[in-house]
DNA sequence: TTGCTATCAGTAATGATTATCAATATTTTT
DNA sequence: AAAAATATTGATAATCATTACTGATAGCAA
């Protein structure tokens, strides 16, 4: 996506309500080809770029979330003990948060499905200092661009105030 | 051709030995890019794939961490109130687990380094109930392959295309 | 209407990762 | 030690999800 700087409209088109709607009826998390197939069956003659397009919006918009940090790339870590991440979600730096994990949060979830659960982990998401001094919302040229993070940041931003200062 | 008994006992290779170090040597979490640059240094020609090898390798065995569950496909959730996931670890399907969210943790992590904290997630995982009750360990057809995450399983059963059906 | 721009379908390109393969190295068995 | 079996490597091709590009179309504002 570029950065342009029209007075971004966005219209809310039928084939955006029908991806929307259908994000909406298939009751589990779908991807984006569960998506499209469903699409599909009322627009048989969508693209599955439009069906990309209209996701990325909507989640832009806060219609619909993403589940995932999918960042492009792997990581890997050498400590071996459990603990906590933050990620940058402009830059996709991520640090250790040297708080205690939990132990009873494994229990709770055990009450809820069949599943059996093997661990958990715990991820933040914010700013980091390096991206703050920024101006603009440009990734640093040592991350590989993640257009998708970079637009559901501007979701977040409205939804965050937890702790003002 | 038949991967019977898995006498499998890896070796530790000059090569495996140095992409561990190197994990450990660069402080922040690095990509799979970056360890094969730092590598380089000392072997010029490891390729890449050796290093994508031996990386997932080393993790299978415990000796470094993967930080992220990079599923191969982005998935959406229509629910826009915060709570939290389990993923099945076998074939990638995702629950909500109805548990109440944290409001205390952000400013937990509020203490340590000069992020800006927008938020959390916590994501569970395990083995849903239908991957139980399989013997084996393939993910079901209805799933996209999940390489990473499944290999060290797979990787006993390997060579083996689940196109018989 | 005229111009602007968002959106579309279709398709090519990208980028991260995985698979393949022949060659080499290491272990195991004889 | 020789032979057999298996693990590993480098190089490269293939895959797969996602993104970018294209020319056409349609909604909105002046």
């Amino acid at each position: 996506m570029k950065p342009n700087r029209t007075t971004t409209k966005p219209r809310m088109t039928e084939q955006r309500k029908i991806v929307l709607s259908a994000v909406r009826k298939i009751r589990r998390h779908p991807t984006v080809d569960e998506v499209y197939t469903h699409v599909r069956r009322r627009l048989p003659r969508i693209s599955l770029a439009t069906v990309y397009r209209n996701l990325e919006l909507l989640a832009a918009q806060g219609l619909i979330r993403q589940v995932d940090f999918a960042r492009p790339q792997q990581r890997y870590d050498h400590r071996l003990h459990d603990h906590y991440h933050i990620r940058c979600v402009q830059c996709g730096r991520v640090d250790d948060v040297p708080i205690d994990p939990f132990s009873a949060l494994e229990y709770d979830a055990k009450c809820c499905g069949d599943y059996r659960v093997l661990g958990h982990r715990l991820e933040f998401y914010g700013v980091c200092p390096t991206c703050q001094k920024r101006k603009d919302n440009r990734p640093p040229r040592t991350q590989k661009a993640s257009p998708r993070l970079v637009s559901a940041r501007v979701k977040t931003v409205n939804n965050r105030r937890e702790g003002a200062e």
